[in-house]
DNA sequence: CCCGCTATGTTCGTTATCGAACAGACTGGC
DNA sequence: GCCAGTCTGTTCGATAACGAACATAGCGGG
């Protein structure tokens, strides 16, 4: 009686995790997709997880779904910048198409969620193969690029205030709930600054109405608001990712 | 004995310029780069050209040989910084074969010079080929990006002075001669500071011994003495370039 | 050979960020 | 319900880089 829906429609409806929440899969011809799945696998991210170490040849790429993986430069001294954000609109392993075998940077989860990775020889062979796939890589790659490019003109040339409201909107564009999970000092690492000077920042945004924090969660308010503090790099790289997934 | 070259030989010293002297072409097999001859012009790069122009569609690519050419990013209020030098161990032009058509980066001549330069069509043509050629270029994209990552953590965390030094170097390793033709106004231009900040750290270096200048002209007298001054960045992305390049 | 342009030198006060040190407050686990 | 550990708030002085204004000096074209 019930239940005559074929096992399909259950599955979809029950399937909490699907590859093409990531949208460069999404972005795959249903043949080609269909051909990768079977190398996908669904892979929980803890945060803090560490998903890449410099130096050291990387055995999956990942495709964050849910999660957010945060690209790290560590310098001799220790200090850290976060070169790039990955959501759910890449993927982290650019190296292991592009030839270069190992990575400069660290990769870490800073959101937990889910992903899907695949394992590195399997990924650089499909790759190889040329046709959409790699077509829609090789994009990504740019558009992460120009992220970089920007995100170099902004370490240099914008105030704390700006890149906090900057990064907040950006991470915010990748998850789902409006609340985050995380600390001021993890924050300051991924700007690259003191924890106090993120203290100080968010604590004019806060009493501006556009974000409001308690410890280990940041909210963001007013979304408008907060562009409109936030450096010109927001919205630049947000419209240069669009432009290329398109 | 010796000389029982032919013709071959004799060209070879002759001509002023060769497309060998790019790293990126003499690093292609020798069919590749046959193939590849009739499509590659020979360009004289004046000082001062702007070679590609934001949200502009370039028409070629360029592979300098002697010429050095500056990336930049240039942000609303007109600052500036560099994202990356290329010289003969690259191509300006990335964005012509990873799809993206357009770039959002500037592109100047720092050094005048020569360089070879492809139509974009062909250039894509030759790339999507796959093979050596595009082996060759995807691990300089790689190499490129450890750069940009590079200096973002530069930018963030290190002084004008190790910055100053760090480009001196680097720009050293891509020309023949000790002495650099440039003005302190665009040496700051490129690393995104006031021109009097360069005057400053010049100074230090200059009384230190390590380099000397005068007006529009720079010269490196003591380049290991001028490493320990830079920060580690020069270092890195020499390392890797060479990585890369192997 | 001189004039004008442009590159460099120098000064001043101002600012953002740093670095260190410590106080207070929240939260999760027992 | 308490305690330990961690996160946040606040202070202080130090410093690197900024912004503006002006002085000097070298170079190249007429």
């Amino acid at each position: 009686m019930h239940k005559r829906g074929t096992s399909l429609s259950g599955a979809a409806t029950t399937a909490p995790h699907r590859p093409q929440q990531n949208k460069l899969l999404a972005a795959l011809t249903a043949v080609e997709l269909e051909q990768l799945v079977p190398h996908l696998e669904g892979f929980p991210m803890r945060l803090g997880d560490l998903v890449y170490e410099p130096g050291r040849q990387p055995q999956y790429a990942y495709f964050p779904t849910t999660s957010i993986v945060s690209l790290h430069h560590v310098t001799e001294n220790g200090a850290t910048v976060e070169t790039t954000g990955v959501g759910n609109e890449g993927v982290v392993g650019i190296s292991l198409f592009m030839g270069g075998a190992t990575t400069s940077s660290s990769a870490v989860v800073q959101t937990a969620g889910y992903a899907y990775r695949i394992e590195h020889h399997t990924f650089k062979q499909r790759f190889d193969r040329g046709g959409h796939l790699q077509q829609v890589l090789l994009r990504y790659t740019q558009a992460m690029m120009t992220q970089i490019f920007q995100s170099a003109a902004c370490y240099r040339h914008h105030s704390v205030e700006q890149q906090l409201s900057r990064w907040l909107l950006a991470t915010m564009d990748r998850v789902v709930s409006k609340d985050l999970i995380l600390t001021q000092e993890l924050v300051a690492n991924m700007l690259g600054v003191r924890r106090e000077s993120i203290t100080e920042a968010a604590g004019h945004l806060q009493s501006a109405g556009l974000i409001r924090y308690r410890r280990g969660h940041i909210s963001v308010l007013d979304q408008t608001g907060l562009e409109a503090r936030a450096c010109e790099c927001y919205g630049v790289v947000k419209r240069e990712l669009a432009r290329l997934a398109s």
